[in-house]
DNA sequence: TCATACTCTAACGTTAAGGTTAATGAACAC
DNA sequence: GTGTTCATTAACCTTAACGTTAGAGTATGA
């Protein structure tokens, strides 16, 4: 489930539990690319693909984001990874720590929607385990009052 | 926010956060229904339904289920809580019996979908931190590079 | 070289979850 | 009794996120 090739657009559906529909509906957005075409114009991607995919998964399914939304997140993490690896780029010092104080509030935002996701969860828990609680015995009533019920049969 | 009172749509609405319109769509669906109408026609709700929207919301943005999936889980537990409130139902204790574990495997998969989120949620919470980390490395580079440049201009 | 499996673009269809509008009635304030 | 505000149903509209189909090209093994 960690593959190291490259791989066409059938393959890396396959491998993000997905259908190649979505992941040229992804393309269309501006959500992810492919390395490059085949001289058919087959999609090729690398690796890497595959964890992006798993991320913006992450984002839509745990955080409930629209694509619109994750758009824009993966979009300021892109803009500083980008310093890392391109940091020969026509961008001044202090552009570039614009580029990491914006994608550091982004992550921010994103932290503190995680911590209260988490904090909201955990009193969902609470309340489910509690209701739990009161079935388990409700159960044990039920069950108590029909076995006594068996003996007078 | 926590009324004790009878109220119209409207006001139901503007507690829950939502709209008429949804309210409306929620009863067409079998998600709630009024305690009575007015002469009017106009839909009379009890405060309980306020925390019953309050249930449905959470369902909905904290688990990412649907409105479909929704129903069947307060069907279940609606199920339960009228075992209390109309004992005297024609039903056998085995019914009632298997009404409450029907309602008990819901819950259980609530608790476990639940604690699995915590437990993805907690890891991309880990994920964010060291990101955030890397981050201010970052920007405190780019700051003192800024700092080492100014002074020779 | 042919069958089969995969890919391409383009276009239309679908579904959930409501938004919006229209035409009408009800409750209350003055 | 007449605005004004809220409610009613019914019908049509919208948006995101894909599904589906059509018609064509491509890559590969037998």
């Amino acid at each position: 489930m960690e593959p190291t090739h490259e791989m066409q657009i059938g393959e890396l559906a396959q491998i993000c539990q997905t259908t190649t529909r979505t992941l040229r509906y992804y393309e269309d957005i501006g959500l992810i690319e492919p390395l490059r075409r085949l001289d058919g114009g087959f999609r090729v991607y690398g690796p890497e693909t595959v964890t992006r995919i798993r991320h913006i998964q992450e984002l839509k399914e745990l955080l409930g984001w629209s694509l619109e939304e994750v758009r824009g997140v993966v979009q300021a993490e892109d803009a500083v990874e980008s310093l890392r690896s391109q940091y020969r780029q026509s961008r001044t010092d202090q552009e570039r720590l614009a580029v990491v104080k914006q994608a550091t509030g982004i992550i921010e935002g994103q932290l503190a929607r995680v911590e209260e996701r988490i904090d909201r969860l955990a009193q969902m828990r609470q309340r489910l385990q509690a209701k739990l609680t009161r079935y388990a015995e409700l159960e044990e009533e039920l069950a108590a009052h029909i076995r006594s019920q068996e003996g007078s049969v």
